[in-house]
RNA sequence: GGAGAGGUGGCCGAGUGGUCGAAGGCGCCUGACUCGAAAUCAGGUGUGGGGCAACUCACCGUGGGUUCGAAUCCCACCCUCUCCGCCA
């Protein structure tokens, strides 16, 4: 959520930012608009239970059986209708504006490139070097079900479309992948790990800024509750409604995530690239505005020592005004390569978001000089996506018999297991 | 699921119809004392909104209601704790 007072400021500012990415302007001015009569609303009112609060004084010592408290009484049951009706206008203009500020996306950063799609992502980086083969490399579905380790008929039977059951050594290596990267990062990184609820309620949706827009990309259980489509809800709402004592705060998490995936219907349908559940280890940061740009690019590394840990070549790329997520102001995206579809993927997304989710959740700290709270700048990256990492891991260690080699970092966790044969 | 207790400021905790944005304590800030620190003493210290400002308004789990007036009374809901039942 953008703050409607900077907006009201420098409306130009935000219109011009917004415009970048299309249709958005629109809904501004309705907000402006509706701004302006919030204000008109709170002036009347104030002054009405003002006028109030000063009767109610004289109220309090005068003899309540005089004409004068008589009088009085009849004024102050005329007040509080009166009151009654602007607090009630007061609220809808209130809720129409906050709906509003909630449906507007963030505005991007001046460094993001401008673009409409993917295409127009710029590349910063690239790490290692595709693996050359001496025979044609597989793609990750066909390794995983000739080694009898991935299943989806089976799953499409239990449950439907976009759904896998792992095996034996398949089923290990997604587990090995997530303590490795959870290891890394509490021991190497300074995160705490985290494991939260997979079902959240609707405020939580609100805070990170899932909901209101994207209702129908989630499940819904009864009870009004959501499964989470990605640690980030859980864990960054773990601070909705306070006051951090201490900055920076780090958090990692494992956990499983659920998407509808609607609207990305023809896409990636074999395989377990585009899943309705899969796992993830999450990366979250709560710091001082300040520190932001930094901690991004520090995050980002964070999520690379993975890929670089498994030996596997992938580039970061920045994202463009037409690839950013609606509540991010600047994200890179790591792509790891994927031989057997002889192409990059992405395997993570590190996001800053500065203080969109924080205004919107209400997360804050104090800052050493003023003592006043001020929102903090939350920022979050996959590190790594553990279903695309197995995926990445099957590509590129295969081997012209079948099986697949294991990055040597990765054996510890599989009781020194070298090949999946 | 049943019975009971409770939700108040950064934290603990008092407050049962008006003088309560709220006692007291802890914590924190400033000053005094000290070579310095601790201890002690004095003062200060909630959050958010509106207004150029003086200033003003709201907020005691959430939402309604009663009343001239509600932290305080009534209703609904949410959450926490204790005991019982059930259960991985």
């Amino acid at each position: 959520m953008l703050d409607i007072r900077q907006i009201a400021q420098d409306p130009e500012r935000f219109r011009a930012a917004l415009a970048r990415r299309g249709p958005a302007v629109e809904a501004l001015d309705a907000v402006i608009a509706l701004d302006v009569e919030r204000r008109q609303l709170i002036v009347r009112a104030d002054t009405l239970r003002h006028e109030k609060s000063e009767a109610e004084k004289a109220m309090r010592t005068a003899d309540k059986s005089s004409e004068a408290f008589a009088g009085f009484r009849d004024r102050m049951r005329q007040i509080g209708e009166e009151i009654r009706g602007v607090a009630d206008r007061q609220r809808d203009v209130d809720a129409a504006m906050n709906d509003g500020l909630m449906r507007i996306p963030n505005i991007p950063d001046d460094a993001v490139p401008d673009g409409r799609s993917s295409d127009d992502n710029v590349v910063l980086r690239t790490w290692g070097e595709k693996p050359v083969f001496d025979f044609e490399p597989k793609e990750h579905w066909a390794i995983g079900e000739a080694l009898g380790l991935l299943d989806f008929e089976r799953a499409a039977k239990i449950t439907g479309a976009r759904f896998t059951v792992y095996k034996g050594l398949l089923a290990r290596l997604e587990r090995a992948l997530a303590s490795f990267m959870l290891d890394l990062h509490t021991q190497q990184h300074g995160y705490t790990e985290v494991l939260p609820p997979f079902l959240v309620n609707h405020d939580s949706m609100r805070g990170t800024g899932q909901f209101p827009k994207f209702e129908e990309d989630a499940f819904h259980v009864d009870d009004g509750l959501v499964l989470v489509p990605t640690a980030e809800v859980p864990v960054t709402n773990l601070h909705r409604d306070e006051i951090l004592e201490e900055v920076p705060v780090r958090y990692t998490a494992f956990t499983p995530c659920f998407r509808r995936e609607a609207g990305g219907y023809g896409r990636d349908t074999r395989g377990l690239i585009r899943q309705h559940q899969f796992q993830k280890v999450e990366l979250v940061q709560f710091v001082a505005p300040e520190d932001s740009d930094a901690a991004h690019e520090a995050l980002t590394g964070h999520a690379e020592a993975v890929l670089q840990a498994l030996g596997l070549h992938y580039r970061v790329v920045d994202l463009c005004v037409g690839d950013l997520g609606a509540n991010a102001a600047r994200t890179f995206d790591l792509e790891v390569w994927l031989p057997g579809q002889n192409t990059y993927r992405e395997i993570s997304s590190c996001s800053n978001f500065r203080d969109f989710q924080a205004r919107r959740a209400r997360i804050r700290h104090r800052p050493a000089d003023t003592r006043k709270p001020q929102l903090v700048h939350t920022l979050n990256g996959s590190g790594l996506a553990v279903g695309r990492t197995v995926v990445a891991v099957l590509e590129n260690g295969q081997q012209a018999d079948g099986t697949v080699l294991i990055p040597p970092a990765l054996r510890p966790y599989l009781g020194g297991l070298e090949r999946i044969a």
